[in-house]
DNA sequence: GCCGTTTTCGGCCCGACTGTTTTCAGTCG
């Protein structure tokens, strides 16, 4: 079963946007936010834990503490239903669209009785918003567009909120009786951004136990449908899981079968049909005479169709299948080649875990060095000094005894200001052994403008990595108007290393950018951009990402040993 | 609501941008 530690996450955050709505004093919904975050990142799981052990999470105090010890005792918080019972849950969902905060959502819903995205989109083509303090025509046609947003990723969700939907059902159904393999497939296995319906595949012969287990699970809104080997269901987020049973012997052919993608499976079924055979979710046949020749694993499947093993990420028909037949897939790069984290913030700044903690937590996941990345003064909110960062890197530097075995780089995340300047002149940047610089504010510029900026920060010789290139979240906000050509090959030329953003909410760059990247022979930094111990573990979906870019490990400096990041890190 | 001490209250996430409000509220990072 998953940590307490997300559900509270997901209460106290709610707790906080309906205060934001329904309380004048700002200080009080920052407080439960502050909370939030904390116990997300809080490192242990709350579950079972007391009244005096919950109130050890750093923000948590008396009031909020009580509501945690309620809902790890009871599920619900009192105090939460109550605010809900106040504000629709629709009217917090106003507050997704980008521009709408809690004040004009609580207009909406008080002065027009607006409850709901859709109702919002409807009450502006009528007019009827037309006439509300604060609602002129750039507002309204900005929400308009922010609406359009969400719609184009409704229904989806993101890879990280999928993923904990199938480990779930996994641990769940993974000690029912007969239940031999099981494992994910479809998208999520693929590791795309986001994620329409998740598939999981049990491989037994006892199928009806399986399925009464899956539909009657805790997390299930809603059953779509309930047969004998498979069902359907929706979860939190709506987020769909389809289960299917199949047996034991046919599990390579359906795993390939519900992994897809649908493009990949098309082009493998060809070439089969091509060479007088059938392949399908149950295994690949001689067509004439029907006889079974592959099923049982994937490899064996593949090897009879004269291709090696393609792994998952790469199944998009984006050349692999070519790549496959003449020998030339990538070595792909793996978690285990990841050697270093070279983007990560501690409680210096928006992180929530202390530096110490961060270093051990690192050091546990058997690192050879860590970057410490915390946020500069021009993000005025962190309220970083120089003063401040120079402690730091002593208190950094007196605690390399205590990691031997990692070395530890003191960094800052430099921020990209509008003319591509940035916050400490060059001797001063000099004194960091490795620097990320990004783009945090200024979304808006028109392409040549951003593009001259981030070009500038390229080409600085004390930037090392450039985070988050294009800003975008997943499903959220859209990506900055940049000449990506333009960039890459600054970035080639320079040797000035891009990012692969490993949060969920990021994986920036995505997929395609990376492909494009590295025909200009760009170098990667697979970052975790890590704001509590828990997101190293987020690492594994930036590999992926750089996975389905068919990045190898000679093409990702954090994979490279300490001796050959090092100078590579010499100034230009 | 939390927290720390300048210690039981008062400060906390500051500053810029946007659109519209004729002087600034709301939103965002």
């Amino acid at each position: 079963m998953p940590r307490a530690n997300e559900a509270i996450e997901q209460a106290l955050l709610e707790f906080a946007d309906l205060l934001s709505i329904l309380s004048e004093d700002p200080f009080k919904p920052r407080a439960y936010e502050k909370a939030a975050r904390a116990v997300g990142g809080y490192p242990e799981d709350l579950t079972g834990k007391d009244l005096k052990e919950i109130l050890e999470v750093p923000g948590v105090g008396k009031s909020i503490g009580d509501k945690i010890h309620e809902f790890l005792t009871s599920g619900t918080i009192t105090e939460l239903e109550a605010l809900r019972a106040q504000i629709p849950g629709g009217v917090r969902d106003l507050m997704t669209v980008p521009g709408l905060g809690p004040k004009k959502a609580f207009a909406l819903h008080g002065e027009l009785g607006i409850g709901s995205v859709d109702d919002l989109a409807i009450a502006i083509g009528e007019g009827r918003v037309a006439g509300l303090k604060g609602f002129g025509p750039k507002t309204q046609e900005n929400i308009l567009r922010g609406i359009t947003q969400i719609a184009s990723a409704a229904g989806r969700v993101t890879l990280g909120v999928a993923m904990d939907a199938a480990k779930d059902v996994i641990a769940r159904l993974r000690d029912l009786p007969g239940v031999g393999k099981i494992a994910y497939a479809g998208s999520l296995r693929r590791m795309c951004e986001t994620i329409g319906d998740v598939d999981i595949l049990v491989a037994s012969r006892h199928a009806a136990p399986i399925m009464d287990g899956f539909v009657t699970h805790p997390a299930v809104t809603r059953v779509l449908g309930h047969g004998d080997t498979k069902s359907s269901v929706l979860v939190e987020h709506g987020l769909q899981v389809d289960l299917r049973v199949i047996p034991a012997q046919v599990w390579g052919a359906a795993m390939i079968y519900f992994t897809g993608s649908k493009a990949h499976n098309v082009r493998i079924r060809e070439m089969a049909v091509r060479v007088g055979l059938k392949l399908n979710e149950y295994g690949l046949f001689d067509a004439k005479t029907g006889e079974l020749l592959a099923a049982k694993t994937e490899e064996a499947v593949y090897a009879k169709l004269g291709l090696p093993f393609i792994e998952p990420t790469l199944r998009e028909d984006r050349g692999e299948v070519e790549a496959a037949l003449a020998g030339a897939l990538p070595d792909l790069i793996q978690e285990r080649d990841i050697r270093g984290d070279l983007h990560t913030h501690t409680d210096l700044t928006d992180g929530v875990a202390s530096l110490e903690e961060m270093l051990d937590a690192a050091a546990a996941r058997g690192y050879a060095y860590l970057a410490v990345t915390d946020h500069a003064p021009d993000l005025a909110m962190q309220r970083m000094t120089t003063e401040k960062i120079l402690d730091q890197r002593e208190r950094l530097r007196a605690l390399q005894p205590r990691h031997p075995a990692m070395k530890l780089l003191h960094g800052a995340e430099l921020n990209i200001g509008p003319e591509g300047e940035l916050d400490w002149p060059d001797e001063f940047l000099a004194g960091f052994d490795l620097t990320v610089a990004s783009v945090h504010s200024h979304f808006t510029q028109s392409r040549e403008e951003m593009t001259r900026r981030v070009l500038r920060a390229i080409e600085n010789p004390h930037v090392h990595i450039i985070g988050h290139l294009t800003t975008r979240k997943v499903g959220g906000r859209p990506p900055v108007d940049l000449d990506l050509e333009a960039v890459f090959e600054a970035a080639g030329r320079t040797g000035t290393a891009l990012e692969v953003n490993a949060h969920p909410d990021r994986l920036d760059l995505k997929d395609e950018h990376i492909l494009w990247a590295k025909r200009h022979g760009v170098r990667f930094a697979i970052d975790t951009d890590a704001h509590a111990t828990t997101h190293l573990d987020l690492m594994r979906f930036g590999v992926a990402t750089a996975q389905r870019g068919w990045l190898t490990k000679a093409d990702v400096i954090n994979a490279w040993p300490w001796s050959k990041l090092e100078r590579s890190l010499k100034p230009r």
